[in-house]
RNA sequence: GCCGAGGUGGCGGAGUGGCCACGCGACAGCCUGCAGAGCUGUUCUAUGUGGGUUCAAAUCCCACCCUCGGCUCCA
């Protein structure tokens, strides 16, 4: 049974979609200002993991994360390179999809951007206007916070001081009282608009997430996620103004990632301790860097150091050669089962046992609010016995070896690892396979001169091929190799 | 001030009443001509401080100390 936190109530619930078999969730994109830092990839990824597990359970996901490209930010930012908010939002929207690509983050049903929605924000804030929730002031229109009489069940705060945008004394002056928040803001020279019923202007920000969300998703959706910073007055705000609407509940599961940190401060661009997605994945492959940031569960704050990464690269590495040897063994077996069929051995059927209490282990630790962490220690434990038991001398058949690698590649899809690493019988171009027809010879030589005690040939073709970046391992059973 | 998260071994990180995951590092043994990988074991009588409850507490209660975050844009 999946249980997931829910901010709303500060609790674990049982999740329980609205239709069944099906999932509608939303999760707060970036504003497309600026590149992606890694704060940014730990929220993506925590909700890729998680949507990616509510799939692995059967659920149809419906996932949408839009992306703000028209604010503040994006305007003063456009300014400073004098270029246009659009060019900006095209560059960055690019970018972004390049790094979280990378990243193996998987692509959202749909990418919704504010600017496409403006009709549907200005009907919605019309709505409001109508029903008593929004006020015009010289061309700008306010929600009405007073007027909402549940605002603050969220966040559980009181209603907020200041408005959720930029302080101005103008604003101020325009609003009934301090808490009341922009929907529409009246447009100031040189900024980009649209036209509205109020005159020429442009959207605050919350009301987009409001109105996107309903229109892919429905008035009410099962799921709504974001950063814990997103918390108030960004969600509290969307609340107000989707409930004061439809009279539903806007969202059943609020979910907020913890920040990534560096040296336990938020990694933030105002403090400028950040590093960006491409600066990371030059540096770690971005594999590591996806482990690194699901080696924590996503509502736990994760520090950002360099050990923390090469930390994750060792682990990596471990499992990458967990399945090399399941890989070896796979093929070892296929290839004795064509002469000679081999009967199921004690080994096999203590794979199978393992096996089958791995994927409870996983399963009952993702569904305890998607930890990961509880996840990959019973992944490292059953590869630990995978290893222990492919190492002996004791024989396992294709049967069990494909069941370990069927499930292991459907985990692997939950987590987004090392499933590039379990392609069978890849397709290969002529120059690899002479490559490989080369290295095979050299081992064969090798093998030669070892069996003639001849070490100082064996260790100068070893030494030499590591070189060009080939290692060599011998085993019981032969040498294997691979690139480094 | 208000709201919230958290302090676990050398390090990271789970665990919400008992026997304390998992990983990284270090060391030892097995294996090996050597190495690597792998396995096994050790490091590991770890739970911010002081009290309390209990046969039993990291876990519950009280007090205190410290760190970080939100209340202004932020994933």
């Amino acid at each position: 049974m999946l249980e997931l936190y829910n901010t709303l109530s500060r609790k674990k619930e049982p999740f329980k979609p609205l239709h069944e078999g099906e999932v509608r969730m939303y999760v707060c994109g970036p504003t497309v200002y600026d590149s992606s830092h890694l704060g940014h990839a730990r929220s993506i990824v925590a909700f890729d993991v998680i949507r990616r597990y509510l799939e692995y359970k059967g659920f149809d996901v419906r996932f949408i994360q839009n992306f703000t490209d028209i604010d503040d930010k994006m305007i003063k930012r456009a300014d400073e390179e004098g270029t246009s908010t659009v060019d900006l939002a095209t560059k960055y929207i690019q970018e972004y999809f390049e790094d979280f690509d990378k990243l193996g983050v998987k692509r959202a049903t749909a990418f919704p951007k504010a600017t496409e929605h403006i009709p549907e924000m200005i009907e919605h804030i019309q709505k409001l206007v109508k029903k008593g929730y929004a006020y015009e002031a010289n061309n700008s229109v306010y929600f009405r916070v007073s007027k909402f009489k549940k605002y603050g069940k969220l966040s559980r705060q009181e209603r907020s001081k200041e408005d959720a945008e930029e302080p101005e004394p103008a604003e101020l002056e325009e609003k009934e009282q301090p808490e009341d928040f922009a929907l529409w803001k009246a447009m100031k020279p040189g900024e980009p608009f649209w036209e509205s019923p109020w005159g020429k202007g442009r959207p605050g920000w919350h009301i987009e997430c409001s109105v996107m969300s309903t229109k892919y998703l429905g008035e009410s959706i099962d799921i709504h996620g974001g950063g814990l910073d997103l918390v108030f007055p960004h969600h509290e705000n969307e609340i107000a103004q989707s409930e004061a609407l439809t009279g539903k509940p806007f969202v059943r599961y609020w979910m907020h990632n913890g920040f990534l940190t560096v040296n336990k401060e938020k990694m933030s661009k105002s403090l400028g301790n950040f590093f960006t997605i491409q600066e990371i994945t030059a540096k770690y492959d971005p594999e590591v860097v996806r482990l690194f940031l699901i080696s924590s569960q996503y509502r736990s704050p994760i520090d950002f150091s360099d050990a923390q990464l090469e930390e994750a690269k060792s682990r990596l590495v471990r499992i990458h050669n967990a399945i090399d040897l399941l890989q070896r063994r796979l093929h070892e077996a296929h290839e004795t089962e064509a002469r000679d069929p081999l009967k199921p051995s004690d080994a096999d059927a203590e794979l199978w046992d393992r096996l089958m209490t791995f994927q409870k282990e996983f399963e009952t630790a993702m569904d305890d609010d998607f930890n990961t962490p509880m996840a990959l220690a019973s992944l490292s434990s059953f590869l630990s016995k995978t290893n222990a038991i492919l190492s002996s001398d004791s024989t396992v058949t294709t049967g069990t070896l494909l069941k370990v690698y069927e499930i292991l590649d459907r985990i692997g899809e939950v987590l987004g690892l090392f499933r590039d690493r379990m392609q069978l019988g890849a397709i290969k171009t002529a120059e690899a396979t002479a490559t490989e027809e080369l290295i095979r010879l050299l081992i064969e030589l090798r093998a030669q001169a070892r069996k003639k005690k001849d070490f100082e040939t064996a260790d100068y073709i070893r030494k030499q091929l590591k070189e060009y970046g080939i290692l060599l391992e011998d085993e019981k059973t032969g040498t294997t190799w691979k690139w480094i």
